[in-house]
DNA sequence: CGCCAGGCCGTGT
DNA sequence: ACACGGCATGGC
C-alpha cells in the first residue's frame, strides 16, 4: 500500500515547514485543526517574529493567545507551546539539535509528560522537528485502516504504529526515517482526499486492497 | 448554517 | 482500563 501511494502520489516534501521549531509549533497547532487553519497561525506568528525559541520565550501566554487564535483551542495551545518551549530551555539549554542527541524512548517520555503532548503530537516532533525514526499515526491512518479492516475501529495508538513501523523498516536510522516521513505524509493525502467521515473511493490508489462489502460513514 | 478539522485531557463508569 | 465531552476558531 505504501508503494502504491508513493506511485500516485509521488515524493511529498514534509512537514511543511522552513525550520526545526516551527516544525514543533506546527504540531502543537495542527491538534484538531485543518492545516490550513494553522497556515494562518504560522503567517501571524512569522510577522511578529513569533517563529524562534526566542520569540516564544519573549511573548507572555496570553499575548502568544492572540497571533495563533486561527487553529483555535488558543487557551490550551498557548499554555502548551510555553511550556515547551521553558522545557527545551531547562533541559537543553533551548537547543532542538541537543535535544535531539538523546536517545528516542527517553526523548518521547519527557515530551509526553509535557501538558498538551500526547502520542502523536510527540512522534510528530521526533520524527519531522529531531529526525528520529519513529512512525506518526493520525486519525487519517486511522481511518484508513479501519475501512481496510486491517485493525478494529477501536485500536490503540500503539498498534496502529506497530503496523506502520512494519511498513517503513529500512536499513540505516536514516532510511526508517525517510520512511516514516513519506508514509506519514502519503497516508495524510489519501486520507484528506479519500477517507473522510464519508468514504469517497472513487479513484482511490487504495482501492485495489478494499475488501469485499459496503463502506459505511465512519461516524 | 451545520459539520468537521493532521488531539489532548479531565471525568465518569 | 476505557468511553465521552469539552476545548476555540474558521473553512467549506
Amino acid at each position: 500500500m505504501y508503494a502504491a501511494l508513493l506511485s500516485a502520489y509521488g515524493t511529498r516534501k514534509w512537514w511543511p515547514a522552513d525550520t526545526a521549531f516551527e516544525v514543533v509549533l506546527g504540531a502543537f497547532l495542527t491538534q484538531a485543526t485543518a492545516w490550513r487553519s494553522v497556515e494562518r497561525s504560522i503567517a501571524n506568528l512569522r510577522q511578529a517574529g513569533l517563529l524562534t525559541v526566542q520569540g516564544i520565550r519573549r511573548i507572555s501566554e496570553e499575548a502568544l493567545r492572540q497571533p495563533i487564535r486561527p487553529s483555535g483551542f488558543v487557551v490550551r495551545k498557548a499554555a502548551s507551546i510555553k511550556s515547551f518551549v521553558q522545557f527545551l530551555d531547562d533541559r537543553y539549554a533551548g537547543s532542538l539539535d541537543r535535544m535531539a542527541q538523546q536517545p528516542t524512548a527517553e526523548l518521547r517520555a519527557q515530551l509526553l509528560a509535557l501538558p498538551g503532548v500526547g502520542p502523536e503530537t510527540a512522534d510528530a516532533i521526533l520524527l519531522y522537528a529531531l529526525g528520529h525514526p519513529v512512525f506518526v499515526v493520525d486519525e487519517y491512518l486511522r481511518r484508513v485502516v479501519t475501512r481496510h479492516q486491517l485493525l478494529p475501529a477501536n485500536a490503540r495508538y500503539a498498534e496502529l504504529q506497530a503496523l506502520g513501523d512494519g511498513a517503513i523498516a529500512g536499513a540505516t536510522r536514516e532510511e526508517t526515517a525517510r520512511h516514516a516521513n513519506e508514509l506519514h505524509a502519503l497516508i495524510v493525502e489519501v486520507g484528506k482526499r479519500h477517507c473522510g467521515v464519508a468514504p469517497r473511493c472513487q479513484g482511490c490508489p487504495l482501492q485495489p486492497y478494499l475488501p469485499a462489502g459496503d463502506l459505511k460513514p465512519l461516524y
